[in-house]
DNA sequence: ATCAAAACTTTACGCGCGGAAATTTATTGT
DNA sequence: ACAATAAATTTCCGCGCGTAAAGTTTTGAT
C-alpha cells in the first residue's frame, strides 16, 4: 500500500488497471470518461497520489492552462487585492494563474512578458505600467495571446476593464462642492492614463458645476505615491499655496501622504468644527479606512473588475477568435463617506 | 531579415550555423562555449529572437532553474517587499522565481506546495502561514526540495532566516521604559511563532528591567491586523482598560489600527506635550512613515533577510547535500524613532 | 610545425505525455 | 435478443530539448 514507483502516467495506468490514453483523457477532462472508470481512476489516485508531469503535459498540449497576471506594482494594495481576486477566479475555473509584478520598472514588465510568452499561456490579464510600458512589445504579445487589460487603458489587448473615472471623479467632485468649498485637485504622477483621465474628469466636473478648476501639478514617474503626497503636501501647506480648503487627491495613496503632511503641520483634517482642511481620495484602498481621520473616497469595484476581466478572458479563450473591435467595460465607483471630507 | 520559422532550437541552430548540442550548451551556460561561438550565437539571437521552449527544457533537465517563493499574505507590504527583493536576487542569479501567496488560507498553502512540486523546482523559499500550515505536507515537500524558511520559524526546511525577536523587542521595550511609562503589549493574533516569540520577548525584557508585563490578549487566526487593532483598540480605549499610557504593538499593522482607534477616540498620540498615549510598533512596514503621527518602531532588516535566505538556498542547491543540522540565522532589528512614542 | 587539450559536430536515444487511427469491448434502447 | 452507439484499448508517432558517445576540427602552447 506504500506508494511505489508510480512516477509516470504509464505506471499509474497499469497500477490502476486502465489504459494510458484513457487516463490521459481523464486528466484533461474528468467528465469525458465514463462514470465508472472515473471512479476507478479516482480510487487509484487516492492510493498513489500521482500527478502528471506539468512540463510534459504543457509541452504537448497546443494550449496550456496557464494564465499570466501582470501587475505594475504588487506593493500597492490595490493590485495585491486585484491579484488575489483574479487568482482565485482562475483557480476555480481550472486554470493555473502565474503572477508577475513589474515593480514599477519598464524592463521588468518586458521580462515578465517574455517569460510569460515562453509559458505558452492560454491567456493573460495585464495591468500595464502605463507610460513606462513598451507598447510595441505588449501589442506583439497580445497579438499571439488572448489578452485582457485592466486598470490602465493603454489600448492593448482584446478588451479593457476598469473604472469609469469620469463618473467616479464627477461623483466626488459633486459631493465636495455640495458640502463645502469646491476642491482643488492634487494629481498623481502621470504614470498611466488614469492620471490624465482623472485630471480631465476633475476639470470637466468643476466646469459643469460652474467652478474654476485648480490643479496641483506633480511630475515624475515614481510609484511612491505616499512619499510624494507627504513631501509635496508639506511644501504646499507650508507655503500656504492651497487655493481652497478642500483637496481631492488623484488616488488614496497620494491622500495618505497628504494626510500625514497635514498632521505633521498641525492641521486638523475633516468636515467638522475646527477642521482646517478637507481631503478626499479615490480608489478606496484597503488602508483608507485606517487613516487618521478615515478617508472619504470613491471606491473602485474591485470584485466586479476582477470578475469581468476574467470572464472576458475566458470568453476570448473559449471562442479563440480575435474580435476585431476592442471591448471596453467601465464600472462605476461609489461614494465612500468617512470623516476626512 | 524578417523573423522566419525559427521556432525550435534545431531551426535556430541551422540558422545560426552552429550545431544544436552546442546551442543547447550555450543556453545552459553561456560561459561554457568558446567566446567566438558565443558571439556568433548572440548575433543570431538578436536577429531571430528565439527562446527555448521552457517546458521541453525543464522536462529533460533533472534539475530546473525554478525557485518557488511562497508567502502567507501578499497584501501585507512586508511580504510584498520581501517577495520583491527575493525575486530580484533569483533573477540576477539566473534562476526563475515563481511567486505564490497563501492568502492566509491553509488550503491555498497546500495547493501552492503541490503546484510547486510539480514544477520540479531547484529550491524553495517559504514564509509559512504558521499555525495554519500543514506541517506534514510542508516537511514532505522540504524532504524532496531544498527549502529555506523565512520570517516564521516553523521548524521546516534546511535553514531558517529571520529576525531576532528577543533582541528587537528588547530594544524597543528598553527604549520605551527609559523614556516614559513602561509599555503594555498589544499582541497580534497567534497566527505564527513570531506572535508567541514577541510576547515572550516582551515579558522577558520587562522582567529584566524590573517591570510588570501587561498583555492585551488577542485571539483568532485572522490576518486583518489593522482591523483588529482598530476594533480591539477602540474597545480597550473606551473601557479605559489600558494599564499604562504606552502600548507596544506586536507589529506595525496592529499599531496602524490602534493609531486609528486613538485618533477616533480623540486621543493625541506621541511623546510630546499634551499627548495622552504612546504607541510603538515592530517591523518598520513601508507605510509606518506615513501614519499620523509617524510610527516609532523597530525595523526588520528586509534586505539582509532576503539576501541571506537566497544565499543559503543557493548554497543548498550547489552542494546538493541535505545538511543534517538545520541552520538558523537571525538578524538584529534597529530602533526607528519617529514621533508616536 | 607539432601535438595534446579543448571545443565542436554528428548521431542517436529518451523524457512523459498528447493525440490520432483502428480495433475491441461495454453500454444503451427497442 | 439484437443492432447501434458510446467508450476503452492497442499501437504508434511526435513534441522540443538534454545528454551521452564517438569522431572531427580548432586552439594555444611549445
Amino acid at each position: 500500500m506504500v506508494e511505489r514507483k508510480v512516477q509516470t502516467m504509464e505506471d499509474f495506468a497499469t497500477a490502476s488497471g486502465i489504459s494510458r490514453p484513457t487516463v490521459s483523457k481523464y486528466f484533461n477532462d474528468p467528465e469525458s470518461v465514463r462514470q465508472s472508470t472515473r471512479a476507478r481512476i479516482e480510487v487509484a489516485l487516492a492510493k498513489f497520489n500521482y500527478t502528471p508531469n506539468l512540463f510534459a503535459v504543457n509541452q504537448n498540449r497546443k494550449q496550456t492552462k496557464n494564465i499570466g497576471i501582470i501587475v505594475p506594482y504588487l506593493a500597492d494594495p490595490f493590485f495585491a487585492e486585484m491579484a488575489r481576486l483574479i487568482e482565485r477566479r482562475c483557480i476555480d475555473a481550472g486554470f493555473w494563474p502565474i503572477l508577475f509584478s513589474s515593480h514599477g520598472q519598464r524592463q521588468m514588465e518586458i521580462n515578465a512578458l517574455e517569460t510569460l510568452r515562453s509559458l505558452k499561456p492560454a491567456g493573460a490579464l495585464i495591468a500595464p505600467l502605463g507610460r513606462a510600458s513598451d507598447l510595441d512589445v505588449m501589442r506583439k504579445f497580445a497579438d499571439d495571446v488572448p489578452t485582457v487589460a485592466f486598470d490602465s487603458n493603454q489600448d492593448i489587448g482584446d478588451a479593457f476593464v476598469g473604472s469609469d473615472n469620469f463618473q467616479s471623479i464627477g461623483l466626488i467632485v459633486e459631493y465636495l462642492c455640495r458640502t463645502g468649498e469646491p476642491p482643488c485637485f492634487f494629481e498623481m504622477p502621470p504614470v498611466n492614463p488614469n492620471a490624465n483621465k482623472r485630471r480631465a474628469a476633475y476639470i470637466a466636473a468643476m466646469e459643469r458645476l460652474g467652478q474654476t478648476p485648480e490643479i496641483i501639478h506633480v511630475g515624475g514617474q515614481s510609484w511612491e505615491f505616499e512619499k510624494m503626497g507627504l513631501e509635496e503636501g508639506k511644501r504646499i501647506l507650508a507655503e500656504r499655496k492651497l487655493p481652497t480648503n478642500t483637496v481631492l487627491c488623484s488616488n488614496d495613496r497620494i491622500a495618505i501622504g497628504l494626510l500625514a503632511a497635514a498632521y505633521q503641520m498641525g492641521l486638523r483634517v475633516g468636515h467638522g468644527e475646527g477642521c482646517a482642511i478637507r481631503i478626499a481620495g479615490h480608489d478606496d484602498h484597503p488602508w483608507s479606512q485606517f487613516t487618521c481621520p478615515p478617508l472619504t473616497t470613491v471606491s473602485q469595484n474591485y470584485a466586479a473588475i476582477a470578475d469581468c476581466s476574467v470572464e472576458k478572458l475566458f470568453g476570448l479563450i473559449a471562442t479563440g477568435t480575435k474580435s476585431e473591435s476592442r471591448e471596453v467595460k467601465l464600472f462605476h465607483g461609489q461614494l465612500v463617506l468617512r470623516s476626512s471630507a
